[in-house]
DNA sequence: CAGAATGATTGAATATGATTGAAAATGATT
DNA sequence: AATCATTTTCAATCATATTCAATCATTCTG
């Protein structure tokens, strides 16, 4: 076996695993102990990896602690602001022994603050919004079956029968990466797959999109604008989306974000 | 072991709960008293825990984890060290890039420790054992759908063609109420349904029950003995109860519960 | 054949586990 | 409340086991 085959296998194997011992890699390379020690040594001063007392660790401390639970630690204080006014008003669309859907995302997971207080039957495939109302309300949960996302924090199932199909709202709440005449927008295809399974399980469509939305264009269409029952957004909307928006017949509730702001919690 | 496998256990270990002591870190580590304190004080040097007289403690000490994560807060004092070392001796069956079915309960949670440090597919209908396994490890975490029962802990669809049905996997892990000759017993119809549902999706059903689950008995008998492939317990288990067990054909497996705790104490 | 890479051997360095006595916490009694 | 006895936890030490680095012999490659 040679040398670029060996670094390979141990980079290879070093980012599977937490850690690999000098004994672990002998055994998948059949080389001898000092050989790998000399590869551990060499990838050390390349910074491939870090080399530890009996074997390697990946470069990149295993720092995902704070990854995964901080669900949205980027996209969430962009516009919070307007977000969380946008959150309220569709929270006060609800009352209480409501059935609702929200489909995860940033602007919907500014929801769960208001609904602490409320008591609903909530579906949703978002793992920390689910995690929140959990902790923090006494609503009633339920959750979609499925493996776990953790760039998106959502849960989806590859499967069609899933509860999903058995569990039918009044609302559905979702956010999108962009809207237009297409329609609602999203970037990110395992967000399609997640959003087209919900639609169609509620009776009325809600989407929380803040102003900025209208400007924002992406490369997969969800679904027509004729398909949304109600846009709630921010008060920067343009007079000329607001008229695209009433053209398509769709109920436009614009939020004040107003002086009274929502308060700021640290998510858990 | 290695070191840094026991870092990422202590680590997980202590975001798990408020304080974790020097003997429950024995036990879910196996490895001795001395080495777990310099451990400690290695990890506390480096910010990553505070170390406390007889443990240690999260960095974060007012981070309450809300009451509906702190799922046992009964049940999992008792026989904490028993629970530890059967629940490491489970993990220690799996190997990295295994499929694993594991079942919502308190002794079948602290698997979740010896678990930061591999990378199987890990599917569960406990809610707890995904939040803490997406936050401290990079398992692959599949969830099954359905309601939250805050009590219980797990998620349970009242449907029978959910996600669940799709999943198969090499090895199931579950707990029990109580275990005699009639087969396994629950207290609550709930695990009983959710059991049911997840039992037949693996090949090998595996069964942690701590010595003290012998002489309990319930209303629901679950299934009989012959179900059971592997059942893992403490070393308090009686000669009567492993004759049992062997009688029905069942792999027994005993976890030493404590390094130099050989003596009796109190039994609870 | 020359040069490099590899494997084996050795003593040094380091990690681990058990033991011991000290320090701290706990509880009982006055 | 204060004292003392008991238990628990801790730090220091040493013996053992593991891992490492240096060296040299051997093998592979061009």
């Amino acid at each position: 076996m040679h040398e670029t085959e060996r670094h390979r296998i141990i980079l290879s194997a070093v980012q599977d695993r937490p850690v690999v011992t000098v004994v672990d890699l002998c055994g998948l390379t059949g080389v001898s102990e000092a050989t790998i020690r000399r590869d551990i040594a060499t990838l050390h001063m390349q910074k491939k990896l870090r080399r530890v007392r009996g074997g390697a660790e990946a470069i990149t401390p295993p720092q995902f602690v704070g990854l995964a639970g901080r669900p949205f630690a980027v996209n969430e204080i962009m516009r919070s602001r307007e977000k969380q006014a946008i959150a309220r008003a569709a929270v006060e669309l609800c009352e209480d022994g409501d059935s609702i859907i929200i489909n995860g995302g940033t602007t919907t997971f500014q929801m769960v603050h208001p609904l602490a207080s409320r008591r609903c039957q909530i579906f949703t495939n978002s793992f920390p919004i689910a995690e929140h109302l959990l902790k923090h309300s006494k609503n009633t949960i339920m959750l979609s079956g499925g493996a776990i996302y953790r760039e998106q924090n959502i849960i989806l199932s590859p499967f069609e029968n899933d509860v999903t199909r058995n569990f039918y709202a009044r609302r559905m709440f979702m956010g999108a990466q962009g809207i237009g005449p297409l329609g609602l927008m999203e970037a990110d295809p395992l967000m399609i797959q997640a959003e087209q399974k919900l639609i169609g399980q509620a009776d009325e469509l809600v989407v929380l999109v803040d102003s900025s939305k209208f400007e924002q264009r992406s490369s997969l269409v969800l679904c027509p604008l004729t398909r949304i029952d109600t846009i709630i957004t921010d008060d920067r909307i343009t007079d000329k989306n607001a008229a695209m928006v009433e053209a398509a017949e769709i109920n436009l509730i614009v939020a004040e974000a107003g002086v009274g702001q929502a308060e700021d919690e640290a998510a858990s």
